[in-house]
DNA sequence: TCTGCTTCCACATTTGAAAAGC
DNA sequence: AGCTTTTCAAATGTGGAAGCAG
């Protein structure tokens, strides 16, 4: 964890986390003040943009919220990792395992391709949590969101603006398949979110609300008297050629339709930001990604699929019938072990450190992969939709070329949910309308932040 | 019409999981 | 029941064709 001011230097030694100023906005809620109190040694910088979309706008801050500096400019050399969170989980902190490998791509300008039928991430998402309480559950979300309000395109030796960003696609997020679990469960061993696939399609199929058809045994997550509907954000849907950055959200709720929230914890990595692209632009992005990713082992110079290889079959195929294969091209020619995406999927084979912790089977009362998880984006979905709504209109001041290292400006609202009272995690509120409905149409979220405690009405019963 | 950029698709290969066989 | 082999779906980047805008 950083603090602050290691964050924003440019805040000077003065700032800190805190509520806004009396009588700099008269709308600020009480309640909200007082939870900026709960916690006067939270010294993590909020996470601008989270919850945004709940809040519709920055009114609860008295001064110009901390600008924080964007994720490095792709193909620069990258600063010090600083994992920046908002969270009202105070001692959970989270780690980027897989940092030195992200670090590797984004030193080059990571490039994730995104496909009509949705493509992996690599390298994915892979973090290690601590500070969890060992038996209260939680949930693990990812989602994307983007970096600025710029369009991209590669001028041969980097990545530059080009124009206006393109209008902002529905936003998803994508839940860990083992969500709900324990504390102990998650810092067991690395939280990865190598299932997640990027598209470009807005007519995905793996997004849509339908019956939910699994079980209802409250140990999945599901509580009681809760509407059928399951949707599966197994797909972010990104624009090509725009720069976008993971977020990895942490949400204390006993069921994935909890209505209370017992806090929430929110980190970006700025390691990970990336361009998406439907065919890779920079030559070295595809070497990194061919000498790391043991699905493209076959592109290696000594796969059997190298483009040295290929050019010979080709020239072969010309010239009449291919003979039978050598034994040079047996199982033996290919370096590594078994593919390991399934456990990481971003693990380097030549770099066993890397190699992740083997993951236990999912729990039984875990929900199958892609099943039930989701549906606390449909229930719960303004508070996974943070600043990329108002990004390319909100900051026109984005640097034009973003490799002058100029840090932008990046966002502006900044909650904090907080426990309810008597640090029982519940909320104190009562809860607001129902959001769901206004989620299934797509629109934004004018709905009223819930308050302090996070308290989100979804007509469930409390948990806690 | 031409050019350049971007997207799409078929391809060959590898991997892991599931099914089948012993 | 347990092990080995086979099958199949899903994953990868490549390269060329198609689509689009200027």
């Amino acid at each position: 964890m950083y603090h602050p001011r290691e964050l924003y230097p440019s805040l000077g030694s003065g700032y800190r986390l805190g509520p806004p100023q009396p009588g700099a906005d008269s709308s600020f809620s009480p309640a909200l003040a007082e939870g900026y109190h709960r916690y006067p040694d939270l010294d993590t910088p909020k996470l601008d943009c989270f919850l945004s979309g709940i809040e519709t706008a920055p009114r609860t801050l008295a001064a110009p919220p901390p600008l924080p500096p964007l994720p490095p400019a792709l193909g620069a050399e990258p600063p010090p990792p600083a994992p920046e969170a908002l969270h009202s989980l105070p001692g959970v902190n989270l780690s980027l395992e897989n940092r030195e490998l992200w670090k590797e791509f984004n030193s080059v300008g990571t490039e994730m391709i995104i496909t009509k039928a949705g493509r992996r991430m690599f390298p994915a998402c892979r973090v290690s949590v601590t500070g969890l309480d060992p038996e209260a559950r939680y949930l693990f979300l990812l989602d994307v969101v983007p970096v600025d309000g710029a369009r991209y395109r590669w001028q041969g030796r980097r990545w530059e603006p080009s124009g206006k960003a393109e209008p902002r696609l529905p936003d998803r997020v994508y839940i860990h398949p083992d969500s709900p679990a324990t504390g102990a469960h998650w810092m067991r061993q690395p939280v990865s979110f190598h299932r997640v696939k990027l598209t470009n399609s807005t007519l995905d199929p793996h997004g849509h609300v339908r019956p939910r058809l699994g079980p209802r045994d409250e140990g999945w997550g599901w509580g009681q008297g809760e509407e059928s509907l399951l949707f599966l954000p197994s797909q972010l849907i990104l624009h090509s050629m725009h720069k976008y950055q993971p977020r990895i959200h942490l949400v204390r709720a006993a069921q994935l339709c909890s209505q209370h929230w017992g806090g929430v914890a929110s980190f970006r990595f700025p390691e990970t930001t990336f361009i998406s692209v439907t065919a890779y632009q920079n030559p070295r992005i595809t070497q990194l990604k061919i000498a790391a990713n043991p699905f493209a082992k076959g592109f290696r110079e000594n796969g059997r699929n190298c483009k040295r290889e290929r050019d010979a079959r080709v020239k072969r195929k010309l010239r009449g019938p291919e003979p039978v294969a050598t034994a040079a091209y047996g199982s033996g020619d290919a370096p590594g072990g078994p593919c390991d995406s399934t456990l990481g999927g971003d693990v380097r084979e030549s770099d066993p450190e890397q190699a992740p912790a083997p993951r236990e089977a999912a729990p039984a009362q875990a929900p199958p992969c892609g099943g039930p998880s989701a549906e606390a984006y449909l229930l719960h979905p303004a508070a996974f939709h943070g600043a990329p709504s108002h990004l390319p209109t909100r900051n026109p001041s984005f640097p034009e070329a973003p490799d002058s290292g100029r840090p932008a400006p990046y966002s502006a609202a900044f909650l904090e949910l907080q426990p309810g009272p008597a640090g029982s995690g519940y909320p104190a509120a009562a809860p607001p309308a129902s959001f769901a409905s206004h989620f299934l149409q797509g629109g934004p979220f004018p709905l009223p932040y819930p308050g302090a405690g996070a308290y989100l009405d979804v007509g469930s019963k409390p948990m806690y």
